[in-house]
DNA sequence: CTGAAAGCGCTAACAA
DNA sequence: TTGTTAGCGCTTTCAG
């Protein structure tokens, strides 16, 4: 299962598997140095001697160690990724625009899944700084950051990304939770409904607390008050679901439309919707496949998570390049896309 | 935005800005090796030196280099991930589930995405291995991997997910596309149709090949011939899919089924039926979330992307940890889940 | 139980 | 245009 390189030094030892500069050198019949400077594309070598190298190393199938450049250089084209769970659909979006820019750049790009646990986001953290990433990215499940201010100090970028960082002061990129959910109740308010349903996490934690805070806001500007017999903050799961959906249609005065502060609640909420008597008008925060084709399609406040993938890692690579400017706060617009759930009127349900 | 640890040699060189196990052992008064020993937490090291050691780490927030460890060890912990679009829901759930293996495994993962492009592919694997990982996992793009015939020699673990392998012998993880395409179309038969109409991908590669043959499998063992009429390959633009079942609805004998052999495919497919008056039961290769709340549900061959990442990703760490068999094929069975549209008869449409 | 020396594969700095 | 020397931060001998 191996083949040893012409070695140079055959007094026996066992080589490395794989053929090194030395073996290159050596079977062209240069220097250390000329065979660096043509793997590296620098200038001022010959022509002919270029080629001869060029040949040896195909020949003998040379690749230069990115470990030991990256040792020698202190940089190693290397960014790392932390997000919750990078199978759930905006994460791997998110994951998808970071590494095309990476790409753009020459880097590769660390994927890791923290679980949303604020133990191994850091542990995560610490690994891959210890690799000598030259940046990361974070998408935060721990509340406090002051962990990283040391590596940060040091020298390694950071940029938080859906949520701010805490405890240290860091770039970030966001989108506008608070103005997207407004503007979700909002449109449900433009189409005549007093009574709306809130359905979200718990406001524990930034996005949560950012969107509910929407809906109270859009709630409050229309002189409407918040009825807690309307939220429902917490596991979504589908039972619970459905038993405060029917509780609330039992209400004196029910609910006739809802909005759902997040992809899993949403799509918690649709399902129990389908076999429930209750007909709401419905808004959901953050877009999904499939949505359009539904019955009635169902209208969203749509998150870019391209574009704040991008935005972060473009912030990310200027970082690296030696921007030392003050952290900055990038905020990414939200989109309302109607498709029918969400322009139901009271009369029509 | 730079602290300098304090150097051991301060003859005013500008040293890295991170410590190194150098300035921990200065700072504890040991040598560098009795701190890589506590780093490494090999045994035999005083309780009392390994505190102190731990204790200058601590104050110093030292970290070790992986860059530099991984050059001396010539092990990285680090494998490779090259899919052609981590965005689309079967990849990511792939990159989660081989992440999973890996983290349990103490590996980080490069995420790479090929765009699809056999020469992307191929850059992508190279450079990987040049970052000296452990092992790659690749799902193919490319028709032809004798590239890697070389680093496979020279030691390196590759697994090939999704498609086999061409031109090299290596380990592969696939799904029963042949087989699961055939029960699939099997159970519109069962239902009654005979005239069951093909949208999928050009068989130009292994899985769309694999997919074509199950439904031509099917047909035969049931005495119905292929009719090309009803069988539509290659790029699954909208408008086309539109104009193609519109012709099929007005042949003599139209289409009471169809099976659409990919997600693309199925989710175009979708969105064209939706505005077109052929009523049909269908049927469709992978699944998707929300395929249970359309009208009616999607009945579907679903494939295991979970187990095909773990599945993969335990063969990659079984090489990496020395196994030396000869190469493997592990073939994971997909599952229909029955929801309704792949159920109604001829005669209920 | 601890340390000194050598060297992993490469590149920076300086010759020649 | 090319080569020599040193050393990145760490671990692996091998000695104490």
């Amino acid at each position: 299962m191996r083949t040893s390189p012409s070695a140079t030094n055959a007094g026996a030892g066992l080589k490395s598997q794989r053929p090194t500069i030395k073996d290159v050198a050596a079977h062209a019949g240069v220097s250390l140095k000329t065979v660096s400077r043509v793997v590296n594309e620098e200038a001022g070598v010959k022509a002919s001697t270029r080629k001869a190298v060029l040949a040896s190393i195909g020949v003998l199938g040379f690749r230069r160690n990115a470990a030991a450049a990256a040792l020698r250089q202190g940089q190693t084209s290397t960014i790392g990724l932390v997000v919750k769970d990078i199978s759930e659909p905006f994460q791997s979006s998110i994951a998808h625009a970071v590494e095309s820019v990476a790409s753009s750049r020459g880097a590769h790009l660390f994927a890791a899944s923290s679980a949303d646990d604020a133990g191994r986001e850091r542990q995560l953290a610490s690994s891959l700084s210890s690799r000598q990433v030259d940046g990361l990215i974070i998408i935060p499940s721990s509340e406090n950051h002051s962990y990283l201010a040391q590596e940060i100090a040091s020298g390694l970028a950071v940029v938080f990304l859906d949520c701010p960082a805490e405890g240290v002061d860091a770039d970030t990129v966001l989108s506008d939770n608070r103005v997207g959910a407004r503007k979700g109740v909002e449109h449900l308010i433009d189409h005549g409904h007093r009574r709306i349903s809130y359905i979200g996490e718990s406001a524990t934690f930034y996005t949560a607390v950012e969107r509910f805070e929407g809906y109270r806001e859009a709630l409050e500007r229309h002189g409407i008050g918040v009825d807690p017999d309307l939220v429902m903050l917490g596991n979504a799961d589908p039972e619970r679901i459905r038993s405060r959906l029917l509780k609330m249609q039992n209400l004196s005065s029910p609910p006739t439309a809802l909005f759902t502060g997040n992809s899993v609640s949403t799509l918690a909420t649709l399902r129990v919707l389908g076999t429930t008597p209750l007909k709401v008008a419905h808004v959901a925060f953050d877009d999904f496949e499939l949505f359009d084709l539904l019955t009635p399609g169902i209208t969203v406040v749509a998150q870019d998570p391209a574009g704040l993938g991008t935005a972060a890692a473009e912030l990310l690579f200027q970082r690296i390049a030696g921007d030392t400017g003050s952290a900055r706060t990038i905020q990414l617009h939200t989109r309302l896309i109607q498709r029918g759930s969400g322009e139901l009127t009271p009369e029509e349900l």
